[in-house]
DNA sequence: CCATCCTCCCGTACGTCGTTCGGGTGACCG
DNA sequence: CGGTCACCCGAACGACGTACGGGAGGATGG
């Protein structure tokens, strides 16, 4: 009893490119950077890939696979920089790509947490970061202490400079005030005041080349 | 028509202390302590303090309120040391409080990803660390990108640690082989390795006191 | 040429979630 | 004793992640 032919699509839509892991991903990048993490859902992505929603449960194991996915995605951005003579210029270039990806997808900050990261991507570069500093002079525990501490400062600089950049753009007046009001609970705080927008970017560097410079004078020569 | 009086509960229950937005952060933090960010439910938190789901709404906002207060009231556990001669001895007991809060915390690291860091408990902390700074002779942009500087390394090392961490205990040996399957893409990786379970501890601590000797040479003196 | 399998796709449905709404119920105040 | 207020809650809504069973179309092998 089935329906007449004459009734049924014949073709159910082949105009649309098959669906792959690496068009679902690429879709998930694009909503979360229009949308934020909160309004990814696998309905409206796969609505946005012109397919059911749980067409996508073939490619992909669950939703939080393609967070993981998403975020080792936009680590490909990166560029691996050319090693030159002075292996510090090497770091500071590649974690300024680092937090570039970073700042430029806010929602990254948010999917990072406690989560370890194994991604093709995010694995690559650190082995480029260990491979400069090795080619500096460090090895074993020494060199991979160096990388987390200098991974660890760009991470957690992304982190809090996406959170202190929305504030900006949502709550800036409200947490001024908050802070104009509660002057005497935090006096330091009040008396020397927060990095303005401008003054992010000179002052990671600035960090940066501290610790590095910290690094260096202890672990080498 | 309505139920003979009876059958009617007379006391509701009075035998549980009144609710409040702190019993309900409280119940919070220990229900994400016990069963991590994805098992915290309204209904669950209402169910642990003998309520209504919905109840919680009078004292709280949203859950996201609830997640923001659970955040900030762990780290009122972290002590603020007594100022002493070494600023940079100060630095580094408040900073590794902080750092052990989160760890023992660990859903906070996932709870952190993005999000302005306003709440009372962080902004003294952060106060008392700008106290120490200026008192170490840093003042305006210089002291807070110091400041920011310092707190950014903690928060990214507690953040990777706890990954790390988790991925210890629930796919350590696969993560293992993952890497010795693909050491020859990553092969400065598998050269000289990661750093293990008793090796985090010293290497945080040798990672601040080389940002501190930075900072402190370049922006004193 | 037909039977069979594999790959890819999807409608339906279940259980759970955050949250809204409208109505309680008791304490207190006039 | 009527009314206002603080606090509480059951029911319901819409959205979510995902399991399941099935179905189409090409490939395979007899």
């Amino acid at each position: 009893m089935s329906e007449s032919v004459w009734l049924r699509q014949q073709r159910p839509r082949r105009e649309a490119p098959p669906l792959t892991r690496e068009r679902i991903v690429g879709e998930a990048v694009a909503l979360l950077d229009e949308k934020g993490v909160g309004r990814l859902t696998m309905r409206r992505l796969a609505e946005r890939l012109n397919t059911g929603s749980t067409t996508l449960y073939w490619h992909v194991k669950t939703k939080d696979d393609v967070l993981e996915l998403a975020l080792d995605a936009i680590f490909g951005d990166v560029s691996l920089p050319e090693a030159g003579p002075d292996w510090r210029a090497d770091v500071i270039a590649l974690m300024s790509g680092w937090r570039a990806a970073m700042l430029s997808h806010p929602w990254s900050a948010a999917v990072l947490g406690g989560r370890p990261l194994l991604g093709p991507n995010v694995m690559a570069r650190t082995d480029f970061l260990y491979g400069v500093l090795a080619a500096a002079g460090l090895a074993g525990p020494r060199l991979a202490g160096a990388a987390y501490a200098v991974a660890n400062y760009v991470i957690g600089s992304a982190l809090m400079e996406v959170g202190a950049r929305r504030d900006e753009t949502v709550a800036h007046d409200a947490a001024a005030e908050h802070l104009v009001r509660n002057r005497d609970r935090y006096p330091h705080l009040a008396a020397h005041g927060h990095l303005s927008g401008d003054e992010w970017d000179a002052a990671f560097v600035h960090g940066l080349e501290c610790l590095l410079d910290g690094l260096a004078r202890v672990s080498l020569r």
